[in-house]
Parts: C-alpha cells; structure tokens; sequence
RNA sequence: GGUCCCAUCGUCUAGUGGCCUAGGACGUCGGCCUCUCACGCCGAAAACACGGGUUCGAGUCCCGUUGGGACCA
C-alpha cells in the first residue's frame, strides 16, 4: 500500500516554528497563589504554546485487524487524522495484529480500503506489530537488565487463587509479587512482569478530561511478555509509540485505565511521555457500547448504502467535538476548524437519522460532476451504464434536492435511461384516463416546435394548453409526469423535460398515448 | 466486587461565573411555497438528574447522592 491515499489532502507542510520556548517558565498563579490547574483557558492556551512552539504532533491510529472497520474505529482515526492534519503534523497507520489468531490479511484489507474511501491518508506506515517482535523483546530485555522487570513461573492457576484469596480477604484482586524478588531466570512457561511502584500515584494528563490519577497500589505486577514470548498489549503499545515518535496518543476511553501502566512503561524506558486525549465512546441507540447487533457498523457497509464519504466524516465528528453551532462541515472546513480542546467527555448515541439528514446536505452541496463518480457505481448494479457527462450531470442536478443518499439517487434517476415500460397503476388510474390521450399529444406537439428547447419555452407551451383546454397546470402536468417517468413522483416537470430532452421527450409521450389508447377498448 | 470516567430537549450539541426567560441541529407536530415528491421558509412542543455548599450571582466551581458507561478479572 502507497504511503498517500489522496495528495490533494496532502498540502500541508511543516512549520518550524521560531517561538522561545517560554513555556516552560510560564508561572501561572492567582492572585492567592493557588495554582490554576483546572483553568481551561489558560490550559488550551498553554497547550497551543507547547504545540506552535516545540513540537509538531505525531498522531497515529492502531486498529486491530480482527474484523472490519467499524464506525468507532473510523472516529478515532478521524481525530487523530484530523489532529495531525490541522497541526500540520503526521499521521501513522499501524496495524496491531500481534493477537495471530484472529487476526486476517481481508481485514487488514478492509481497513485499509476503508480508510481510502473516508480519503484519511496516512504520513508513515502502515506498520505490523507482527514484524516488530525483536524490537519488542529488546526492550524488555532491557528492562530485565535493568531490574525493572523479572521472570515470573507462577501458573495462572496460582496467580486466580491468589485473586480470589485477596478477594475474600477484601483486599484488591492482583499478582501478589511471589517471584518479584526471586532473581529467576528465563525458563519455559514463564512470562516477564513488570516490577510496579508499590505506593504513590500515577497521574494521566489528558487533554480532554484534565488530570486523572491512579494510586499506585492498584496496579499490580502486570505482565509485559507472555509464557509463549509474546509481548502484551500494553509493552507493545508504548515500545511502537515511542520508537516512532508518536507524541499525541488519542483514543477512546475505553483505554483510559490502562494508560497508568502505559505511563509506568514510559518512565521505566527513560522516555518523553506523549500527551493523551481520550475521546468518549459511541453509543447504540440503547446507550450500550456500539456492536454488531446495532445494525450496520462497518464504514464499508455505509459506502455501500449510498453515503457520501464526506457526510460520515462529518457525522462522526460532530458526535463528540463541537465548533459552536456549525453542523455542516466540508473536508477543508474540518482540517482548518478542529481542535481537540472542543471534543465532548460524554458518550454519545450514533443517530442513523441524523447521519441521513447530514448525507443528503453534502449531497446538495456537491457538484454533479463529484456526484456522478459516486453514483455510476449505483447505476451499474441497476444495469445502467451511465458516463460521466453533461447528461448524467442534468440528470443529478434535478434529483439532487431529493436524494438522501446514492441509493435513492440511483433508483429514481433509472427512468431518464430506461423508458418506462409500465406505468405506476394508480397514476393510470387517476391520470390515464380517457382524453388524456389527446391532452399528452398536443402536449407532444407543443414539445416538438419548443424552440429554444428551455423553460421559459416549455413554460409556454404549457400555459398555451391550460388556457386552451380551460385545465389547471397539475391536470396537465401529472399525465406529462407519468408519461415521462412512469411514475407519479418525480422531478419537476420542465426540469425533467430538459434533462431528457426534445426527441427522448417527444418519443415517451407517444408511447403513453398510444398506451391509452390501447387500454381504453 | 474494585478502580476510573461521564451527566443540558427523545438524539447530537452550544455553554470557558453575569451576555441564559438556556441557543442551534436531527427527529416529531402545525403552517407557507407548490405540477407530484422533495428542497426551501415560518412556527410549536421538548432539557440544565437530585441534594448540599462556595459566590452579590451557579447550567458553569466544590462535595455528596443517584443513574449510565469503561476497564480489571
């Protein structure tokens, strides 16, 4: 896979900024010489300082391919993307795949495909945790060697029994530190645990939620490899972040309680510590964390429902960061506006209804030419093979306003290629009646003198007929309707009529006449 | 069970101690426009979870309660 899914979103560049680094120095006190720690002014605007002035952020997103891409998988990518983009900083796609038993090449695939239709390019990578195992034994090699970490032979029986044993003793179910000071030696079966400070606190500065502190006492010796030499999630996340200068972890806050021993892991390597931002989490409409059976939550099934890339990102975002009262947010709108003090700490719903409304406002401010790239798809799984041009634009233009998504786009715009061959029965009913062969012929007739062929003459030709036949324009124009579309809904009437044209016009309004006729008897 | 997080209309949200009689959007309901359906426009119902503090003043800061969620097993 190329490092760059799409240039044109690629224009950003790297500032270097010419800023003292003042920051550091920056005294902040109240007047009573209280610190003020949870001003969130002074905070954003020492964050920006930190941002311009020393640092470019390295954000990246690290799915794990154990199925496809999911809707809270694209937000989170979306505001690490989003972050590096409106910093003007990078981007890392990492794929976490350590877990070999569920994870599958055709979802790394899926990711990978869905990341290109949302247009999230990534800056480096993609990297696999799976090829990065050497790197991930040195460190903890090193942490051996340095007797921050030790060989442990306790058996996970063992290690359950002392759980429950703390448990019934109303004490906190952890490893109880049995081989911690044993001095063992790597042996089959043993795994590698993390030596954790036995008292203080850990304190997570988060750049959504402010300060969160763990005491110490409650993380326990937790395991940094595995019986099999595997390393574990939480060794692997800090060794691939630090190693690829990632300075900006963001997440979901679903990851926030093991972010004290990530921290433990930083500061046991010696190494800058990133700055977190933990995102809330998407909701089903039953306020449980989103699932399967919430219906849809693959990003691809979304393209395949007729959604507007655009419009999801755009949904997505708005479900947890906000820029005042703006809804509506083009691609550049997004990369120029956010700014991650603004996202929420609540969790949210994803409203499906809602995503709809967004979609069908994109698809009313895209051109037709954009639309027709996304709709020719649509149109060939109906049979249409539609190309791209003035045509298709006319025929997108009059269903634009009445579209909320490709799908509903494809299936009214099948008429403009395909005459219809049947006629919607109730329309017959009500429009086909006798006489209304006449009326659509001389309809027919003013049509073909139409010259120039527009709306002001089409307009003409039908005002002429209403005063003619003492008719209003709805008596007129539902049989010209089900004439042309087959249909008693469609565009409007001289819209539709210069979409299809004089000759195409001229020819199914012959064909609903003589269908009249023919019924009549 | 322990730890941590969260709390404004049904839903997404605005809100950075006075601009709040709480604003916008989706949805719902009513109306206008009108060649059908949409689009658009106008209007309505609809929320600060509860209880204490701090303050001249609290949706906003603090504490507690309740409710929801996540993680660890």
């Amino acid at each position: 896979m190329s490092r760059n899914l799409n240039s044109d979103f690629r224009f950003h560049l790297l500032i270097f900024s010419f800023f003292p680094v003042m920051v550091k120095n920056f005294q902040i006190r109240q007047n009573n010489g209280r610190y003020l720690q949870n001003n969130k002014i002074l905070r954003n605007k020492i964050n920006n300082m930190n941002m311009e002035s020393n640092k470019s952020p390295v954000t990246r997103f690290a799915p794990s391919p154990t199925g496809y891409l999911h809707i809270g998988g694209a937000r989170t990518a979306l505001f690490n993307w989003l972050h590096a983009r409106h910093c003007k900083g990078k981007f890392i796609l990492r794929i976490e795949d350590t877990d070999t038993r569920r994870s599958t090449k055709e979802s790394v695939d899926a990711i990978f495909e869905a990341m290109k239709w949302l247009e999230m390019d990534w800056d480096e990578g993609p990297y696999f945790q799976s090829k990065r195992i050497n790197i991930y034994r040195e460190y903890i090699r090193k942490l051996i060697d340095e007797n921050k970490a030790y060989y442990c032979t306790c058996t996970s029986e063992q290690v359950e029994a002392m759980r429950k044993k703390a448990m019934a003793t109303g004490g906190k179910p952890k490893y109880d530190g049995t081989c911690r000071e044993k001095g063992l030696g790597p042996s089959k079966g043993a795994v590698v645990r993390f030596r954790a400070p036995i008292a203080g606190t850990t304190v997570v500065r988060d750049e959504i939620r402010g300060n969160i502190s763990f005491d110490n006492s409650e993380i326990d010796d937790f395991i940094i490899q595995r019986s099999d030499g595997m390393p574990t999630y939480n060794l692997a996340v800090v060794v691939d972040d630090l190693t690829m200068g990632v300075n900006m972890i963001i997440r979901g806050d679903d990851h926030i309680s093991n972010t004290p021993k990530q921290i433990l892991l930083y500061e046991a390597f010696g190494a800058d510590m990133p700055e977190f931002g933990h995102v809330p989490m998407v909701l089903g409409h039953d306020k449980a964390r989103l699932s399967k059976r919430h219906g849809a939550m693959s990003v691809t099934a979304y393209r395949e429902m007729g959604f507007h890339p655009d419009a999801l990102l755009n949904y997505l975002v708005r479900l947890g960061w906000s820029h005042g009262d703006q809804e509506f947010f083009t691609r550049n709108d997004l990369i120029e506006k956010f700014d991650i003090s603004h996202v929420g700490k609540s969790a949210g719903v994803f409203n499906p209804e809602k995503l709809l409304a967004i979609n069908a406002e994109h698809i009313r401010a895209t051109t037709e030419d954009e639309l027709a790239v996304h709709l020719i798809p649509f149109l060939e799984e109906r049979g249409i093979k539609a190309e791209a041009g003035p045509f298709l634009n006319s025929v997108i233009k009059t269903l634009k306003p009445r579209s909320k998504t490709f799908i509903e786009m494809a299936d009214s715009a099948v008429f403009y290629f395909i005459p219809p061959e049947t006629y919607e029965e109730k329309g017959v009913k009500k429009f086909f009646k006798p006489g209304a062969a006449d009326l659509i012929d001389r309809t027919c007739a003013g049509i073909e003198n139409v010259e120039p062929f527009d709306k002001p003459g089409l307009e003409d030709v039908f005002t002429d007929i209403m005063e003619k036949s003492e008719l209003k324009f709805g008596k007129v124009a539902q049989p010209v309707r089900l004439a042309l579309s087959g249909k008693t809904v469609s565009p409007g009437i001289f819209e539709m009529i210069e979409a299809l044209g004089k000759a195409e016009t001229v020819a199914r309004l012959k064909n609903a006449a003589d269908f009249i006729r023919k019924q009549q008897f």
